[in-house]
DNA sequence: CCAAATTAAATTGCACGCAATCAAATGACA
DNA sequence: TGTCATTTGATTGCGTGCAATTTAATTTGG
C-alpha cells in the first residue's frame, strides 16, 4: 500500500504537466513568429548575443547538446534566420549568427513576455518568487 | 531593447529545464525498471486502477492524447506489462490493464519517491508548499 | 428508425531530447 | 615532433508530444 506512488504527490508531474502547459500556451502565440518553443528559447538566446555564439554555448544556456542542436538549427538556417560558420581560427567550433530576417523578429516577439505574464494570473512579486524556488530546487539537484 | 526577452527571466525556461532535469534525475533508477518517465508516469496511474482504464481515461490523468499514447501502451504491451482489450459493452473503448507483472513492478518501485525527494534537498513542508504554487499557476492558466 | 453528430483509438507526419557513436580539429606532453 | 587525449559538431536511432486525419462504434434528434 505504497501513499507514495500517487500521481499527485509528484512534484516531477506538475513540472511535466506544466511545461507541457507553457509549450501549448505558447504555441498559437509562435506560431504568427513560425517558430516553435525550442526555437523560440534559441531565439531569446540569439538576441542577446549579436556577435554570434558557439553551438557549444548556445546548448549550455539552453541546457541541450548538439544530437537536438544541430538539426533545430539547420531547420531555422532553412527558414533564413540565421547562418551557421565554421571559424578559421578553430575548425571545430560552428558560430551562429541571426541574420536580418533574425534580428527583426525581436521586434515582434516584444510582445510575448507581457502576454504570457498575464495569463500566469500571477502578481510580480509572486513571479519572483516562484522563479527564485525554482532556481534554488534547480541549484540543489545538481550538486 | 527589450529587458523582457532574457532567457533568465523566463519562467517557461525554468519550468522547461527542470522538467528535463528530472527526466535525467529520474532515467537511471527507472532504468533499472526498464520504463521510460512517460512509462513510469502511466505505471502510477495504473498501479492505481487496478480494474482497469480506458486509453481516453489514462489520458486524461496524464494529460496525453492517443497519438502519444496508443504506441506507448503497444511498447508496454510487448514488455508485458499490460494489456489491451477492446470493451464487449462499447468496442470503441480500449481497457488497459496490468498483468502480474505490471503490478509485481509496484514493489521495485517503492523506493523511487523517496529517493527522489532526498535529491530534492527540499524540506516536506517545502515541498508541499511548492506543489501547492503550481497547482494554483495550473489552475489559473486552465481558466 | 435513420441520418447526422459525437466519441474513442489508431495512424501519419514532424519536431524535439538524448544516448551513443563518429569524424575532424586542436591541445598536451613525453 | 609525433602520439594520445580532448574538444566540437554531426549523425543515427529511439521514444515521446501533438496536430491532423481516419476508422469504427455509439448517441442523438427528427
Amino acid at each position: 500500500m505504497s501513499t507514495n506512488l500517487l500521481l499527485e504527490k509528484q512534484l516531477c508531474f506538475r513540472l511535466y504537466s506544466l511545461n507541457k502547459l507553457m509549450c501549448r500556451l505558447y504555441a498559437p502565440v509562435l506560431k504568427e513568429l513560425a517558430l516553435t518553443y525550442p526555437q523560440y528559447l534559441a531565439m531569446l538566446v540569439l538576441w542577446q548575443n549579436t556577435g554570434g555564439i558557439s553551438v557549444k554555448g548556445l546548448g549550455n544556456q539552453l541546457d541541450l547538446d548538439s544530437g537536438t542542436l544541430s538539426p533545430l538549427l539547420k531547420r531555422m538556417e532553412a527558414q533564413g534566420l540565421l547562418t551557421r560558420v565554421r571559424q578559421s581560427t578553430d575548425e571545430r567550433i560552428v558560430l551562429i549568427k541571426l541574420t536580418k530576417e533574425g534580428m527583426a523578429l525581436q521586434q515582434s516577439a516584444e510582445h510575448i513576455p507581457g502576454k504570457m505574464f498575464a495569463v500566469t494570473g500571477l502578481t510580480p512579486e509572486k513571479l519572483l518568487s516562484l522563479n527564485e524556488e525554482l532556481d534554488q530546487l534547480m541549484a540543489n539537484i545538481n550538486d
